[in-house]
DNA sequence: TATTGTTATACTCTATAACTATA
DNA sequence: TATAGTTATAGAGTATAACAATA
């Protein structure tokens, strides 16, 4: 019986095929683990966890309810009102109540979040450019493109 | 004032590879969080942290003290206190004294943790497939490649 | 009745500081 | 003295359940 998939292709072929599958899936494993590590120290720095460092990336170019950051975070919703309330004490972003939907609230970044998320993304670039340096900006554009078509925006 | 990078290109070029290359890195980062988005589903499927998760990887093909295993988790010591013993308690993980060095703990995985490790393997195989499979086996590999030449092992 | 957000509660994850036992 | 690990403590992150206000 042989598997459909590549139905020309020979069994030996499709075996091939996907150990480069798995391999390609587990190296992909174990980038992430390392991407996010060095995401995890760059947020540490300034004093940010994983979850705070994305919710400045996320406000940074939107202003969203409650439930909406929640959804955009995968996160319940009870989750999100200590995240924001301890970003909010630090004055990285700011909540007021929405003037039509009078149960919902608008999350938006202060300007000092702004600024603390332009740093941020600055050392997130300084620090991924050794990496990235070491391709062609041929492969960087045909990796930036891979990354869209596969990872960008699942959930 | 040309930009030494490339000599041989004009400013013209390096500011379109400088932008590749921060493309590549925002990409990245997108990327990185999608994928840790699934992991971390993933993971609490299986009633398990993003951090237990890992040190079911970890210690899927290794033996290692307690201090070896909080340097591969980027963790302090004590952290790893509380997460061996969790561990533990769930029968996935089991510690011995060192017989050579008697202030050192071995920490191992449990023939019940190597099961789960497989299931999740599984899974994480699954959810991925979807997304790799739209490449040809060359692509797979070569995509494969350069995960392991820029984020293979940093820390 | 349904939805939006908050609060109470409980547990995990994490680091710092202080400690015990061994080297 | 220095190192390996644990414990006490405190705070952040997380979900579930119950709640108040609004739709």
């Amino acid at each position: 019986m042989t598997s459909s998939r590549h139905p020309q292709h020979s069994d030996r072929d499709n075996d091939e095929s996907a150990a480069a599958q798995t391999a390609l899936i587990d190296a992909l494993g174990q980038g992430t683990f390392v991407a996010m590590g060095a995401f995890t120290r760059i947020a540490a720095e300034h004093d940010l966890s994983l979850t705070q460092l994305r919710v400045l990336g996320i406000l940074r170019d939107r202003r969203l309810r409650m439930a909406q950051l929640a959804d955009y975070l995968g996160l319940d919703k009870s989750t999100l009102s200590g995240l924001i309330e301890r970003a909010e004490r630090r004055g990285l972003v700011a909540r007021t109540r929405n003037t039509e939907d009078k149960r919902a609230v608008d999350v938006f970044m202060t300007d000092a979040g702004h600024e603390l998320a332009e740093k941020v993304q600055h050392d997130v670039r300084l620090v991924f450019a050794p990496l990235t340096d070491r391709l062609d900006a041929m492969q960087q554009r045909s990796l930036t493109e891979t990354f869209r078509d596969t990872l960008g925006r699942e959930r």
